[in-house]
RNA sequence: GGCUAUGUAGCUCAGCUGGUUAGAGCACACGACUCAUAAUCGUGGGGUCGUCGGUUCAAGUCCGACCAUAGCCA
């Protein structure tokens, strides 16, 4: 029997551009698809577009366009010209303003109407346009003008009297308890299963499924009445169906029993409470797994604004450090039980610290040795001893442990697994000593010291190859190691006597103190008046406070050896001397820095970079090039007096 | 207010069905090595496993209450 696996992410509504959200999501999906791939099972990814509903109606009002190009744009130059230049694995990417689509929700609409289970009614209620629901007096908030509103939406719901069409949700609630009830790991993790239980213990209603064309006329048109369209939810929902070809196609046959939709944890409801019934009422079998994920906060641990600062931008994260670097820095941070934080200088930790200290440079070593000791020659395998025979056997045992942790849902856990193992050739390096026993007439035990480490490091590229496709490639491109492997129990797969290839940094550490410079400027903007921030969080005159500001004369000041940004400023705050790295030395010469007066953030906890302690900061603005321009005070004052 | 999840070293987390002195990574300190991307390897400091009580020969691991945090619901 063949394993099989279809994946699908959510289908993105075009109303924003693609953020750390969606590519969060995109890339959980595409790793999990990977992995089934590397197993050898028969596998299939889907992702896709959201493009019905009146949000996107309005936009386009204002704008001024039409909606056909409007969705055509983000849809193809947003998420499918994103996803492709990363290089996502989907099979498939699906829009639902595609014909293929509206057809089959057409389709299950007739037949869900035939059936009885949409019936045509009244109904009167707010409606907030933001949300493309009905909402309840109840879960309104009355904002700072005085006027109630949904949290986190812009305009006010509006009073809406109209006739809907309405699927017979509340019908299928017993039925749906005890399904969840029997499928204990229907949805996981088990804390969304809970609370999905507890939203069915009271009731839930019927769903109403349709708009009156009259007031919105971008939608799938309902098949029997030419006056109302499909309600997008439900139109949005069938994506997944519908980018099989429907019941009876090849594709629907092979894969749609093995469904597991991955989500996040705010559009829980939608994926079970409506969408386990339409499947039910239309007669299709349910999914396999409904995979919730927790959602990405800032590097500050609180949820990601714009105004907060925190906001993590994937696009220029990917520019900046590669797409390798940032799946595989999504992937170990993050739970998917619970939020977890994260921002560029979390993924530059795990950069320098895993991909290139650990893992990058066990490859560098072992290039330059082979270079150096075999003529760059892989060598021939003599007798495994005990430390070696350790080594194969987690390898053995690997692979499999790994897809039990994906398939877990524990990414976190199965990437340390294989660090570990990283970590593990790292150790048997300094145990051996290559470069002594190259020393020695005899070189078996060279040769087979050298052969266990390429074959430990082309294991451990097959293990993370699902979340660092590029690299791992390039790991055995480095080696000289071809062709394709499976993730599977496999041991000198390695063929000696093969040519290496010219060694390359893999990763290249990022200089933290660049990160550096960037946090000062950033905090410039904040306490500099000549920044005009539109969307400024304000902060009370207790949280200035908090900041000292002095002012401090430059005494002496020296470049940082192998920091291009770096200087060393030795200060004199009134009486006392401080020394102070700055990320200037592009701007300004060490020469030219001594006997300048210039501004400090006292109370700033101090930092190491470089082995040097930083104890405080200079405070500097950054022109419209980009220049950095240091701030000082515009006459003559003594240092060590108080900025306020 | 109700329900659920979480609460383990400074930080991020692992500890399956209860069983010897509670682990890893990062950070920190010291030492070793030179093949390597100032990388690596070793050693060390640091934890009343949220609190209290219970079950048990034995609990971080089970039960109860409480506290804290988060989410959902109202």
């Amino acid at each position: 029997m063949e394993k099989t696996f279809y994946v699908t992410t959510p289908i993105y509504y075009v109303n924003d551009i693609p953020h750390l959200g969606h590519a969060y999501a995109t890339l959980v999906a595409d790793t999990l698809a990977r992995y089934h791939r590397l197993a050898g099972w028969n596998t299939y990814f889907l992702t896709g577009t959201d493009e019905h509903g009146e949000k996107i109606w309005k936009t386009v009002q204002q704008l001024g366009r039409t909606p056909k190009e409007y969705v055509d744009e983000i849809a193809e130059s947003g998420f499918k010209a994103l996803w492709q230049r990363w290089g996502l694995s989907n099979n498939d990417f699906i829009r639902t303003t595609e014909p293929r689509h509206i057809q089959y929700v057409q389709k299950i609409l007739q037949r869900l109407y035939d059936s009885g289970d949409i019936y045509f009614a009244e109904y009167e209620g707010l409606y907030s346009i933001g949300s493309e629901r009905y909402v309840t007096e109840k879960e309104l908030v009355e904002g700072a003008d005085g006027i109630k509103r949904l949290p986190g939406d812009r305009d006010p719901p509006e009073l809406r009297r109209e006739a809907n069409y309405f699927f017979k949700l509340e019908k299928y609630r017993p039925w749906l308890i005890e399904y969840l009830n029997e499928h204990p790991n229907l949805i996981e993790p088990v804390n969304y299963r809970n609370e999905v239980l507890e939203m069915l213990r009271e009731p839930i209603g019927d769903l109403s499924i349709s708009r009156p064309v009259a007031r919105l006329p971008w939608g799938i048109p309902i098949p029997w009445d030419e006056g109302d369209v499909t309600y997008v939810w439900f139109d949005a929902l069938l994506n997944y169906v519908s980018a099989l070809g429907g019941e009876g196609a090849e594709k629907f046959n092979t894969y749609w029993h093995k469904t597991w939709h991955l989500v996040g944890k705010d559009i829980l409801k939608t994926h079970s409470v409506f969408w386990l019934p339409m499947l039910k009422a239309a007669g299709l079998p349910l999914y396999e797994k409904l995979v919730v994920h927790a959602h990405i906060l800032g590097f500050d641990g609180r949820k990601m604004g714009k105004s907060l600062g925190n906001a993590v931008d994937p696009i220029e994260m990917e520019s900046r450090y590669g797409i390798d670097a940032l799946r595989y820095a999504l992937l170990r941070e993050t739970t998917f039980q619970a939020d977890s934080a994260f921002g560029e200088a979390i993924l530059v930790n795990r950069l320098n610290s895993d991909l290139a200290n650990d893992l990058g440079n066990l490859l560098s070593r072992v290039m330059s040795m082979l270079e150096k000791f075999t003529n760059s020659k892989i060598p021939v395998c003599n007798t495994l001893e005990a430390r070696e025979e350790s080594i194969k056997a987690a390898a053995l045992k690997l692979p499999e442990t790994i897809l039990d942790e994906i398939r877990g849902l524990r990414f976190h856990v199965a990437i340390e697994k294989i660090m570990e193992f990283v970590r593990d050739l790292n150790r048997y390096v300094a145990e051996s000593k290559p470069w002594d026993l190259a020393k020695l007439e005899d070189k078996t035990k060279l040769h087979t010291v050298l052969y266990t480490l390429v074959e430990g490091i082309r294991v451990a590229s097959v293990l993370l190859e699902p979340v660092i496709p590029n690299k791992a490639k390039e790991i055995r491109a480095q080696l000289g190691i071809e062709g394709d492997f499976v993730l599977e129990p496999a041991w000198g797969l390695t063929k000696s006597g093969s040519q290496v290839a010219p060694s390359t940094v893999l990763f290249p550490k990022v200089d933290i103190a660049t990160l550096e410079t960037k946090k000062e400027s950033v905090v410039t903007e904040v306490v500099s008046p000549v920044v005009e921030a539109p969307v400024q969080a304000f902060i009370g005159i207790e949280d200035f406070a908090k900041v000292q500001l002095k002012v401090a004369e430059v005494l002496s000041c020296e470049r940082v050896p192998k920091a291009d940004k770096l200087l060393n400023l030795t200060v004199a705050i009134g009486d006392e001397k401080r020394t102070i790295l700055s990320g200037i030395a592009e701007y300004y010469t060490a020469e030219e820095m001594v006997g300048k007066r210039v501004v400090v953030v006292y109370n700033l906890a101090p930092r190491k970079m470089r082995g040097i302690e930083s104890q405080g900061m200079i405070l500097a603005a950054t022109d419209e090039n980009g220049k950095v321009v240091i701030v000082s005070p515009e006459r003559l004052i003594p240092s060590g007096v108080e900025v306020r």
